[in-house]
RNA sequence: CGGGGCGUAGUAUAGUGGUAGUAUACUUGCUUUGGGAGCAUGUGGUCCGAGUUCGAUUCUCGGCGCCCCGACCA
């Protein structure tokens, strides 16, 4: 993509009315656009990110069997009725609208009722189970205060799995499975090193719950890591005296086990011996632009940015240093010959200045820069710079070209 | 939901009861070209409503919006 084509531009300044780290970074690199409180577009820079971050958590979505669906966000108001969770004493956060007749309808902030009430019709004999299905939904919340940029916001996409089993042990099972996918798609997104599991209540709905902690200075909770090697950690709600240092974190992931409280009389199916049995039910969620936010937060250095190849909005990012027509022709060939070998490359074709692409370069963070300039020319090898460490090196062009593709 | 802070140009900010200033961005021209260049040039602004006043961007009240702390957070 030609950076010239961007109807995006850069910031040299943060806006005034975000504080955060990840709000402030992504706005002045031109990743996201503010609608109000809470509420965030993604622009060309930050989709490309958010799709990479939502594509890593379908492959693993898909390799534990997860069937992949998109459901409605609206919602009807009887099937929350059904399980008492309509009312906004037992959900505060709830974005409720009206039919043109008036009938109520709910705004989703989460898919259990309706899916559970959607999989009526499928499922009927044992032999139906078990099986995982799952979503990349829009989610409304209607928080009293959003915070944080992209990490706490009333409008935002979830991932979110639904198991369904037969009983708890099958149901066990399927959960060891998505805990390690879990685990696989914070590693994968560069977070698997400060990435902790903890035990939490899981609230009035949930029998118990895995909560997946990175550490980071912008997060809302606090832990105890008990094991570093396992990435085992408590959290602080659970009100325990643990003699170990307290750190912050941000919650990246959640699991739980539902039992059968949104199945008991409506999702049943027969056994072996013919009896009616509740189906055995799970949920597992994650944010992928909380993830992102959370990569920005903990990733970033003073100049900008700092994205892992894995979420990158593009592999290279190609300066051309001054208007020259020979380095013209080097950076546009060099350009085409990268896209055409399946390397995903922002071309900086602008005519501006070096000092100004460099600074744009730092801020947009794509993982390696390359230059084209006189030097190059003259030399014939490509200098790049390692986003991350800094690391400079030369490269001709067909170890340029094998490098990007690693 | 409790507490605190704040609304001035696309962005960041200054200032004032009497025609609103700077930087940056943007237009145009010349120079420049490996870390956000220089000179010149032009465009663009006081959140909304009511009140006080000869006159309100400024003072008062109300509304709307934004941020932070806490509570809450399937």
């Amino acid at each position: 993509m030609r950076q010239s084509q961007f109807f995006t531009k850069t910031r040299k300044e943060a806006p005034a009315d975000e504080v955060s780290k990840n709000a402030q970074l992504l706005i002045r690199g031109g990743f996201i656009n503010k609608e109000m409180s809470g509420v965030y577009d993604f622009l060309p820079l930050g989709l490309r990110v958010l799709n990479k971050i939502i594509n890593i958590i379908r492959d693993e979505m898909n390799m534990i069997g997860g069937q992949e669906i998109f459901m409605s966000a609206l919602q009807r108001k009887e099937l929350w009725e059904r399980t008492d969770r309509w009312s906004d004493e037992k959900v505060d956060n709830w974005f409720k609208t009206n039919l043109k007749d008036g009938a109520e309808l709910g705004l989703a902030f989460t898919h259990e009722e309706p899916i559970s009430n959607m999989l009526e019709q499928f499922v009927s004999s044992h032999k139906d189970l078990p099986f995982s299905v799952y979503q990349f939904q829009t989610k409304f919340r209607n928080e009293t205060r959003a915070k944080s940029g992209i990490m706490r916001t009333r409008e935002f996409i979830m991932k979110d799995l639904y198991s369904f089993t037969k009983d708890e042990v099958e149901h066990l099972e399927f959960y060891e499975k998505a805990k390690k996918a879990y685990l696989n798609i914070f590693k994968t997104v560069g977070l698997g090193d400060m990435t902790y599991i903890t035990t939490a209540s899981g609230g009035s709905f949930s029998e118990f719950s895995h909560e997946f902690q990175t550490l980071c200075d912008a997060g809302e909770d606090i832990i105890y890591i008990t094991d570093e090697n396992k990435k085992e950690a408590l959290n602080k709600e659970l009100g325990m005296d643990v003699a170990t240092q307290e750190e912050k974190a941000v919650e990246i992931g959640n699991i739980f086990t539902l039992g059968t409280k949104f199945s008991d009389g409506y999702l049943t199916y027969k056994d072996e011996a013919g009896e009616n049995k509740p189906v055995f039910m799970g949920s597992y969620g994650i944010g992928p632009a909380r993830l992102m936010g959370t990569i920005v937060e903990v990733l970033s250095d003073k100049d900008g940015i700092v994205w892992p190849k894995s979420v990158a909005p593009f592999r290279a990012h190609i300066l051309s240093l001054g208007q020259g027509e020979n380095v013209l022709k080097l950076a546009e060939e060099t350009y085409k010959t990268l896209v055409d070998k399946g390397v995903e490359v922002l071309f900086d074709d602008r005519d501006v200045r070096a000092g100004e692409k460099f600074a744009d370069a730092d801020l947009i963070g794509i993982p390696t820069r390359v230059v084209v300039s006189e030097k190059t020319i003259e030399s014939n090898m490509f200098e790049t710079k390692d986003r991350a460490t800094g690391e400079v090196k030369s490269f001709s062009l067909d170890h340029l070209i094998s490098e990007l593709q690693r």
